[in-house]
DNA sequence: CTAAACAGTGGAGTGCGGTCCAAGGTCAAG
DNA sequence: CTTGACCTTGGACCGCACTCCACTGTTTAG
């Protein structure tokens, strides 16, 4: 597959697929003329890359991680290792949500929600400290 | 207050403070000699700036709303309105995180958690599509 | 009086995750 | 043989959220 297929495959511009192979996320092996030629599997694996991005994962973390897939003796295991990796930074950043959110709500139904945050602006002429 | 004092109440650089002002984020008053010069209620402002970053708000959002709140003509309710908005976008982060969450157990657990993933690459010679 | 610690400005640089562009090569259809 | 779609490269540029720097002014302690 070329690269224009695999981009609107999996909906990336052909630039940030270059870019990707740039940043070691994805190769490519090549035609005779010179273009870019990628297997079937490389529109899962950028499912996966994408999954990983929206949990937080930073490109350069991702390549990392793909790199110890690579070199690991057994796939799915390492794979299995990986993805459990995962869930725990999903529970520690849901249990950070939650903090928040119990914060806010706390805050939210009070009369004045300001206790720990921005003090009312007076009525008339802002004052420094806030927006403005 | 001066912006030295501030930066390390909040845990800011002063570079970040000015440049909170830049974008509108935080605004000032002036001593006779140029000092910027902050009420203490830019203490909690600015905590308040770091719960909305961390809840994934953007400078420029932040702004946004902080002006909206300047400009409410009650502030309370608007500051309690403006917590419920967050917490329901916490509850939409949280259900998304749920849901991967669930796929990636889901996927950990079997034979070859691939199906939708990054084939296993051939153990010897790494194949094209996958980090390289 | 001087040195240190603080403040001011403007502008450049950083890291991330790309996008855009110009100049050019390749290939199939008409 | 030309047109158009596709591909190549390198490099410039973007927005975000800062950070660092040079150079200058102010205040305070010894």
């Amino acid at each position: 597959m070329r690269i224009g297929e695999l981009a609107t495959r999996v909906g990336l511009s052909r630039d940030a697929l270059r870019f990707y192979e740039q940043v070691g996320i994805l190769s490519s092996d090549r035609l005779a003329n010179g273009y870019r030629d990628y297997p079937p599997e490389a529109v899962p694996w950028l499912e996966y890359v994408r999954t990983a991005q929206a949990l937080g994962f930073s490109l350069a973390e991702i390549a990392e991680h793909g790199e110890e897939l690579t070199e690991a003796s057994d796939q799915a295991a390492a794979l299995s290792a990986l993805f459990a990796d995962k869930v725990r930074i999903i529970d520690t950043r849901m249990t950070e949500l939650a903090a928040l959110r119990a914060e806010l709500t706390a805050r939210a139904g009070t009369d004045c929600p300001l206790r720990k945050q921005p003090t009312p602006v007076a009525r008339a002429g802002r004052r420094s400290g806030f927006p403005g």
